[in-house]
DNA sequence: ATGGCTGGTAGAACCAGA
């Protein structure tokens, strides 16, 4: 419902790996939980071919798209209406990375898709861990200039705590929950006073995961997940967040992602 | 058990994801 019509609004993000491919759980989830707002990452999908009728057709007819060949790519589709604002480069490549929208509700919706890094968690030998740490830079910096009321959600690609791992000594020399990375976002987190909106409503130590490798047997037996997408929130939004949800039941549905969507609810005044 | 799995694009003994 739209914020003047309402007293909530609810938010989702989803890194949904190709929008495309998947349309038919995007379609399912959207008829299912009726979000206001979804936030999409991965579409791997330029612009003009964004499967756009889909959304129009149950009611998102508000769509801010940044697309591009192959790879990457965000999107946010809502019914309430809002207003593209800027589409920042953090990485400085030109990659398709990032959109933000200004919501009639009062606060700013920025959706982020944050580089996974590659492999070897060195600067120095592996260029793509490099980009991830220029990238987090770069957002930092934005982020100790940033006053409006903010909230900023997607695929952050860093599982910065210790329940937000399988195992975090496993993991330790593992890309997205190395120390390196970890201090990034602390820095990032310390620049504005963001809220982490998952911990607000699970707090550590229960362990909260957002991502399954597709690469194991039964991902829920093995259940080696981590929490890389995120739902971070200036102190004045988070005192809005009423509920906060994971739908893990998407990583069972069919051709799921790897990502489940996970969804925030604010109260509107 | 650091293996294996996935989509997009080209038409790969590819790329990227994480």
């Amino acid at each position: 419902m739209a914020c003047a019509m309402s007293q909530t609004l609810s938010i989702a993000s989803w890194n949904i790996n190709s929008v495309r491919f998947r349309i038919d759980i995007v379609e399912r989830f959207l008829r299912d939980v009726q979000p206001d707002i979804l936030c999409l990452q991965e579409t791997k999908v330029v612009d003009r071919d964004f499967p756009s009728a889909m959304f129009r057709q149950l009611g998102y007819t508000h769509q801010v798209l940044h697309g591009q060949p192959m790879h990457h790519g965000v999107a946010i589709l809502s019914r309430v209406p809002m207003r593209e604002d800027k589409r920042f480069d953090w990485q400085d490549n030109g990659e398709a990375r990032h959109v933000g929208v200004e919501l009639e509700c009062g606060f700013r919706l920025d959706n982020v898709y944050i580089p996974a890094g590659g492999e070897e968690p060195d600067p120095e030998v592996n260029p793509k861990f490099a980009q991830k740490l220029a990238f987090l830079d770069r957002m930092t910096q934005w982020s100790s200039q940033l006053t409006e009321p903010t909230l900023l959600v997607g695929d952050f690609n860093v599982a910065p705590l210790e329940s937000d791992v399988w195992g975090h000594k496993q993991l330790l020399n593992v890309v997205s929950h190395t120390p390196v990375e970890v201090a990034a976002m602390d820095r990032f987190q310390q620049s504005h006073g963001w809220v982490d909106l998952g911990r607000q409503f699970i707090p550590e130590p229960e362990q909260m995961f957002t991502w399954w490798s597709y690469r194991a047997r039964d991902w829920k037996a093995s259940n080696r997940g981590r929490r890389l997408d995120h739902m971070w929130a200036s102190p004045a939004v988070a005192a809005r967040a009423v509920d906060h949800k994971l739908f893990e039941d998407c990583r069972n549905w069919g051709k799921p992602s790897d990502h489940i969507p996970i969804l925030t609810t604010f109260r509107i005044d």
